[in-house]
DNA sequence: TTAGAACTTAAACCATGGTTGAAGTCAAGC
DNA sequence: GCTTGACTTCAACCATGGTTTAAGTTCTAA
């Protein structure tokens, strides 16, 4: 045991989790050998500290907790798994740089939509008066309102 | 029925999803006023298949099915509700930007890992004979096996 | 006119990623 | 010695986002 040894609380506390996840990420394997003390209580040793870490890591990016624990699994079984994990690691990582490209060229379209909102709330500013300046979507919509409300 | 609507079917392959998925999103209450032709059919108007595009821009930015459908109530209230789809879309793009922020964070985590196992492996292929050199986790886990087994 | 493809509904089912509740144990301070 | 807080287990529950299944209808083309 320890001096930087940590109970779940600290754990949880330190990495702003409840202590409830981290004793769901030990039942599915993300912690493996997590041991206890006398009194039967969870034992986060440096390495399971920073075993976290790299969880957190690759779950931001949004790798299942299934991978993860094939991960972990590998770093169990020593310096053999490493061309394993490695390519593991190349192919999560060009995953993630795609999901970013996607979620780029879906903001572009949501940048469109907010000028045209934009523009319409400072026509609105720019004159009250002429009440028929409908574009784009709304056209879309005023003729959907159209087949539905004729 | 105007020439450019499409059946369930046309609209699921335009956008590679199944046609479960359109029904479920229907259900939802994602497209809103969604019509039937004389058999009972959907009908996808051209203001369904622009809305769908939008819904899966938002989709793919990660906006749960619940916030979608508020955006889409508003859509349909008409133009008086432009401040409040400016309101969403702009707090919407800051969270976006955030994320992919945090998973730039997350991956250079990744890439220290992958460096490590690159070098790793690179130094196998210069020399087979020191089977000793373990470093960084590999040292954790090291010492974590010291624990386990001891 | 009959088979097959394409559609319909409602309800059940599924995976993922947790969260919550009940009932109990243990160590420390009053 | 007794309460309080931090922990334990196990099972049940939950939300999200669909998918699947069963049973039935309808258009299309040979």
């Amino acid at each position: 045991m320890h001096t930087t040894d940590r109970t779940i609380g600290e754990a949880a506390a330190h990495f702003g989790l409840p202590e409830s996840t981290l004793r769901y990420y030990e039942k599915k394997g993300l912690l493996p050998g997590l041991g206890r003390d006398e009194a039967g209580r969870r034992v986060f040793s440096e390495f399971h500290m920073t075993l976290l870490q790299v969880i957190l890591n690759l779950k931001r990016t949004n790798m299942p907790l299934g991978s993860i624990r094939q991960y972990v699994e590998w770093v169990v079984e020593g310096e053999q798994t490493t061309p394993l994990r490695l390519d593991m690691m190349l192919k999560h990582r060009q995953a993630v740089l795609d999901e970013i490209e996607i979620m780029h060229e879906a903001l572009d379209g949501i940048d469109i939509k907010i000028a045209r909102y934009e523009d319409r709330v400072s026509g609105w500013r720019k004159s009250r008066t002429d009440e028929e300046n409908a574009s784009g979507e709304e056209a879309a919509h005023t003729s959907y309102r159209k087949e539905v409300h004729p």
